[in-house]
RNA sequence: GCGGAUGUGGCGAAAUGGCAGACGCAGGGGACUUAAAAUCCCCUGGCCGCAAGGCCGUGCGGGUUCGAGUCCCGCCAUCCGCACCA
């Protein structure tokens, strides 16, 4: 396709500096003062006053998920959700809302840190390039976002405030007695805290980022821990490195305590189903109960988790993860050495060794035998890594008969298998049976289950073992606590200082708020020491502070600047407070008594983020809400993911397939337009969807064909001819195409209404329904017929480009600037303030309608009658349809159906 | 294995239980042109038929209904999560 469909190459740089200059999409806050040129003023009788909360229009915050500005560029995959948050930013606006659509730059990260180690340039330098690279693909592409509230994380200015948040959770406590987190002032100590010493140790145990010694996730080739997401099958997510198990001091955030409120607040959420339900999935809330164990001839219990206490008396042995604390303990003499031989091998034992190639079960005896309180049998205590350290409490009874780990281990060892589950269905086997049934084998001297279905048992056996103090009812989480800290130069530095106290033990202790932000030092060398300390221990001035305290040297995951960035969007310039309330309450309050949504109100990206950051986000939103610093319990309340866009070969875009689509060529080619009419046109936004260059060319052309309805050919020639000698000053011709002398202001004829309207009405609808690619469709159609026009009122391609506008606003404001300038209209109104057209049901209104008739169900014949036709006409119509008589000849009328407007089917028989 | 989603022309797709395939791509034919490109017009699910028309057709098998792509039951396939979670 070689010639131009149209100037997009001067029309898109001309509005985008337009709007710039402008300043067309800046989203006011209440105590803005509006200029009084400014659109949204004028729209909103609002020009040269001070905004208030309530003269303000109600608030639409619509959100993209902010990309990290990789070296590679913009990707088509970006576009695509930017591309459907900014047409309907565009729309809102047009509807009267006042819209927040902001951008910025989740700017840390790991391969900008990996360049820093292998050239030695800043991370800070290679993300000023990124981001301006970032900067330019997007701006090209004509979104409307309101530039003034550009954010970066990397920002000192964005990053005092992640450490502030930071500290606000870190001088927090659960109490589980409100569900809430407190600041821990309120926390209190219990009696035997009698030293300051003792104080702050059990205050520090309770804050909701504490330490922890715990085994982490060690990857030695990124020279950091992981969190346990970031881990896949034993390899880091990032790279593809393996990842050992290695114990190191780390901070924690305590979001298990949230995990209750995390799962049961989704109820308040527009997302997905299926996005829910990988957030319940994620959380893993399970039901069941704690028992004690006591272990023969020793003071020690083993407690376990269990979701089916009503099988207990069908435990015939326990099993220790190979890391629970006890295992020293209680195992034997003779026992001990292979017991420390099994412990070592399973500790080298990566999680990939652990899973996927762990068809067979591996374990050894500790010698030792624990008491089961049901009934007093004597059971031998293993210990086996298919036992995990980290769920439950390490520890399970095991219920060969009923559990298929188990049976496979019972089997593996010779151990005792005792059925204790009948199944309803008297065919099945009861080995390996692990659903309901009723209770067989399950009587003590104290407690008798049998002939209970399993939800009666597990009750009974609950009281039981609680008024026996045995055991406890619980709810168990596969979510754990969210491991915080990176061994990473390029993050945010945590704004806590070490000390020792009287005894010479080191404790932390927050910098004070005016410390912040405090920036990371200056280094030659990015890379861990040969220690392997983080990076940040190189700086050792930096480290070491004057009174002997030395800094925290690790850093923050790149997970915490995005855990609240919407928020700092509401008031970026903020230099008092993260966020101002009033700007707050603003934005992402639920306004008593309106219908304006609580929080934001369309939060638009992939689906790669649907577990990690929309959980740690949702769990920092609520530390914040529980302190009162914001106004809702949940950030994001409709939250849509944008479907995968693949390669022409149907597969994912990747560099070594060679079949990665680049913005910019597509740019350079058919215009930013045509770009995102595409990307829209496509297919459902959410659905996964192959690039294809052809179904470029067809919006392409729409778009030439809109351009074509509106300007005059021989003008347009004229313009060529022009730039062709004189390509320096091309710009300015754009400005001597005149319009076709068939656009008239004159009134428009009732079909041409009604084409426009049946147009306003789809377009409209679909836009509700995020249905871009069939609200493009419609336009198509209502150029196709307008094409056919003799004469072309103005009133109606006018009202068009206001349609059309969201999609592809640079064509439209150009036509909409020439049209007024037709009609002698100066100055030119706004069209991104003009109010959106709304359809009028009655220009819809038909005389006569196309009836199908059906006999038996298969249309024969469509037959035309008057829109007022009454059932019993449209009947007698149908009755006597030509091309349907011939079936109805020889047979009964058996009944007849008529869908008023639709169709009438004859029943014969 | 568990959970979620999706299966419609050659392709991307569209259809409040009511004329399946709108719109676009690709393909075919025509107009304009010295010619090509661009543009404009027409055709285009499959099979049978000169035609009129008929039959079949929304992954597969059943069911509900006057009527099912759409609702119900049971399968199959693909994609995406999670996966020894007791």
């Amino acid at each position: 396709m070689s010639r131009r469909q149209y100037p997009f190459h001067v029309i898109e740089p001309k509005w985008q500096h337009r709007w710039e200059s402008e300043q067309t999409f800046r989203a006011w806050n209440p105590g803005d003062a509006i200029p009084a040129t400014h659109p949204f003023g004028i729209r909103h009788a609002l020009d040269g006053q001070q905004a208030t909360t309530g003269a303000l229009p109600p608030k639409y915050y619509i959100l993209d998920m902010f990309p990290y500005p990789s070296g590679a560029g913009l990707h088509v995959g970006h576009p695509e959700g930017y591309t459907a948050t900014d047409i309907l930013a565009r729309y809102r606006r047009a509807v009267g809302r006042n819209v927040l659509h902001p951008m910025g730059w989740d700017s840390f990260g790991l391969p900008a840190e990996q360049y820093a180690v292998k050239t030695g340039q800043h991370p800070r330098k290679t993300t000023e390039t990124n981001i301006a690279n970032f900067t330019r693909q997007i701006r090209s592409l004509g979104f409307s976002y309101d530039w003034s509230r550009e954010i970066a994380t990397t920002d000192p200015e964005y990053f005092k405030w992640t450490q502030w948040i930071f500290l606000q959770i870190y001088n927090a406590w659960f109490n589980p007695e409100t569900n809430r987190a407190e600041p821990i002032g309120t926390l209190i100590f219990p009696a035997d805290c009698d030293t300051e010493d003792k104080r702050r140790a059990h205050r520090d145990s309770k804050r909701l980022a504490f330490v922890s010694e715990a085994p982490v996730n060690w990857c030695p080739e990124l020279g950091t821990v992981l969190a346990n997401e970031e881990v896949i099958d034993g390899k880091s997510e990032v790279g593809g490195f393996p990842v050992i198990r290695k114990p190191m001091r780390q901070w924690m955030l305590r979001i298990t305590s949230f995990a209750e409120r995390l799962l049961a607040d989704l109820d308040l959420l527009e997302w997905t189903e299926s996005l829910k339900e990988m957030q319940r999935n994620w959380i893993g809330r399970s039901e069941g109960a704690w028992v004690d164990f006591q272990v023969e001839g020793s003071a020690s219990k083993i407690t376990v988790f269990t979701t089916r206490p009503d099988t207990l008396f069908g435990a015939t042995y326990m099993v220790l993860s190979p890391e629970h604390r006890l295992v020293a303990d209680i195992s034997t003499a003779g026992q001990q050495e292979a017991v420390r031989k099994y412990q070592a091998t399973a500790a080298a034992r990566s999680d990939l060794d652990r899973t996927e190639l762990a068809k067979e079960k591996t374990g050894e005896f500790t010698g030792a035998y624990a008491i089961n309180p049901v009934n007093g049998a004597r059971i031998p205590i293993w210990i086996a890594d298919y036992v995990l350290a980290s769920y439950g409490t390490g520890a399970i009874m095991a219920v060969p008969a009923h559990d298929e780990r188990d049976l496979e281990f019972a089997e593996a060892f010779d151990l005792p298998v005792l059925q204790v589950v009948q199944p309803s269905d008297e065919k099945k086997d009861w080995r390996g049976f692990c659903d309901e049934g009723t209770a067989v084998n399950s009587a003590g001297a104290e407690i008798n289950l049998n002939g209970l279905p399993t939800v009666a048992a597990k009750k009974k056996i609950t009281e039981w073992l609680e008024a026996k103090g045995l055991g406890k009812k619980t709810i168990n989480y596969k979510l754990r606590d969210w491991l915080f800290s990176r061994q990473r130069y390029w993050g945010e530095p945590f704004p806590i200082i070490w000390r020792r106290d009287t005894s010479g033990n080191l404790f932390h202790e927050a910098l004070p708020e005016s410390a912040l932000p405090l920036l990371p030092p200056t280094l030659e060398d990015y890379k861990p020491t040969a220690e392997g300390l983080p990076p940040l221990a190189r700086a050792k001035e930096w480290v070491t502070l004057p009174d002997g305290a030395v800094r925290e040297t690790n850093t923050m995951p790149q997970w915490a600047g995005s855990c609240w960035y919407y928020l700092r969007y509401l008031d970026t310039k903020n230099a008092g407070a993260f966020v101002a309330r009033d700007a707050e309450a603003y934005w992402m309050g639920g306004q008593a008594g309106s219908t304006v949504t609580p929080g934001v109100d369309l939060y638009v990206g992939g689906t790669e983020h649907a577990v990690l950051h929309l959980l740690y986000a949702r769990f920092w939103h609520k530390v914040l809400f529980d302190l009162g610093h914001v106004s809702t319990p949940e950030p994001f309340f409709k939250l849509v993911n944008q479907g995968l866009i693949l390669g022409e070969d149907g597969v994912k875009m990747s560099k070594s397939r060679g079949n990665v689509v680049n913005p910019d060529d597509v740019l350079g080619e058919f215009g930013a337009d045509a770009f995102r009419l595409y990307e829209m046109f496509m297919g459902p936004l959410q659905e996964v969807k192959p690039w294809n260059t052809r179904g470029v060319e067809g919006v392409y052309r729409f778009l030439g064909r809109v351009w074509r309805l509106f300007v005059d050919e021989k003008s347009e020639t004229d313009y060529e001819l022009k730039t062709a000698v004189n390509p320096d000053a091309e710009s300015g011709f754009v400005a001597d195409i005149r319009l076709d002398p068939r656009l008239r202001d004159v009134p428009a004829t009732a079909p041409q209404l009604k084409a426009l309207h049946a147009c306003i009405r789809k377009v409209t609808e679909d836009l509700d329904g995020l249905r871009f690619n069939t609200a493009i469709s419609a336009m198509m159609m209502f150029i196709n017929e307008a094409m056919t026009w003799e004469t072309r009122p103005v009133i109606v391609l006018k009202t068009f480009l206001q349609l059309l506008a969201p999609f592809a606003p640079h064509l439209a404001e150009e036509l909409w600037e020439k049209v007024h300038g037709l009609v002698g209209v100066s100055p030119v109104p706004s069209l991104t303030y003009s109010a959106w057209p709304v359809f009028d049901p009655a220009l819809l209104v038909e005389d006569t309608l196309e009836i199908a008739v059906q006999v038996n169900g298969k249309v024969r014949d469509v037959i035309r009658v008057p829109a007022a036709a009454t059932p019993a006409d449209l009947e007698a119509a149908a009755l006597v349809a030509e091309k349907a008589r011939p079936f109805l000849e020889a047979k009964t009328v058996r009944k007849i159906i008529v869908v008023p407007k639709k169709l009438v089917n004859i029943v014969v028989g």
